[in-house]
DNA sequence: CGTTTCATGTAAGTGGTTACATGATTTC
DNA sequence: GAAATCATGTAACCACTTACATGAAACG
């Protein structure tokens, strides 16, 4: 699914302006689903110029003029389509991740650092969510759900940092002192080689 | 972060071809980084093109010929500078995670499926955590954070899922009744427009 | 006997990011 | 006085996805 019919969902939900549909995706889908006004804008355009949204140009003092955007009825009948045949997929990309994989490769302060910084990131994204949820623009059964889901995986998230951040740190600190393991000693290095090949 | 970085890494941990670098993808990384052969072994071509990696071709009977990669010592060095500068970014694109904020638009029977096929993903990518946090080769600080963070994250969608889905389905079958909101009484749609506009 | 494993690649296409461009108004 | 808000766009670039191509062997 791209943007263009993330678009077309959104003005399902009633008129807006590019810059308002920016908006709504930092209110309501910003933790699962992020788009820029370099994919927003163009993506309206073609969206017009397929017939599947209309706009009225509006003009306004002391604020810039602005479009406000309208789904037609063939826009709703393809979001519906599409929607009917997306498969549910579900990907994460997470440089995070990554550098908590290599993370004795880097020194230990831009790890906790690290750490600090995506803790901070999920008490944002916690705090955007429970603002979400009490504006009642996103009280529908698919929009309290998408929140809620969001929430849990935030506070997991959340909880598991908080909890390990301290044992990894004193385990990068000291990488002879082994916490979990008391059967395995002294395993210097990972093997030269990673190929298995019984040949 | 890109897919040659990525392989860069991987190298770091010992020699392999690019069909195990794959596997590697796959075994420990499949819950927060993905790449496919079309982009793994393009990067790798690259990266000895650059000199980062090097490769000796082995010849094998009753299996195709291969080439096992190596990390130089400046793929080594590059790899270090690359990670130290990397931001720690987050990105999540579900579009499972649309398909149940339009919940309304699809018949009951197919937000089922989905929740369905989205449980048995998560119960999927737990046993293959689970798997890799039994091998000894992920059993290093950062290994066993990302394994237990992603199981930790896995969990909690599960459990999530499982808790409200039957709750989602009966309130998607039945629109009138309202589980949540006692004080709400019949707010039949959301608004014609999201433009809050003083103007 | 069908599927998975091993093994490497290419080529076209897509879709999104980043940076740039502009500028008045309001809020802190 | 600085920063955020409102408001719309373009253009170059980049990286990844998908589909295609090939083929023997082992496993169930």
């Amino acid at each position: 699914m791209d943007v263009k019919t993330l678009c077309l969902g959104i003005l399902t939900l009633g008129n807006a302006t590019g810059y308002e549909i920016k908006k709504q995706f930092e209110e309501a889908f910003s933790h699962f689903y992020a788009a820029g006004y370099g994919s927003i804008y163009p993506a309206l355009n073609q969206l017009a110029a397929d017939g599947l949204v209309t706009f009225t140009e509006v003009e306004q003092e002391k604020r810039p003029d602005k479009k406000v955007y309208s789904i037609t009825d063939a826009g709703r009948r393809r979001f519906a389509e599409v929607l009917a045949q997306t498969p549910p997929r579900h990907r994460l990309r997470s440089e995070f991740m990554v550098l908590m994989f290599f993370a004795q490769m880097l020194p230990t302060e831009r790890i906790a650092e690290v750490i600090e910084e995506e803790l901070a990131r999920n008490r944002d994204v916690l705090t955007r969510i429970e603002c979400a949820e009490g504006s009642p623009e996103w009280n529908t059964p698919g929009g309290r759900v998408t929140l809620e889901f969001g929430r849990a995986l935030t506070q997991a998230a959340i909880d598991y940092l908080e909890r390990k951040a301290p044992v990894l740190l004193e385990e990068l600190a000291a990488p002879s002192e082994d916490t979990t393991s008391l059967d395995a000693e002294q395993e210097p290095e990972i093997d030269e080689t990673l190929t298995k090949n019984t040949a």
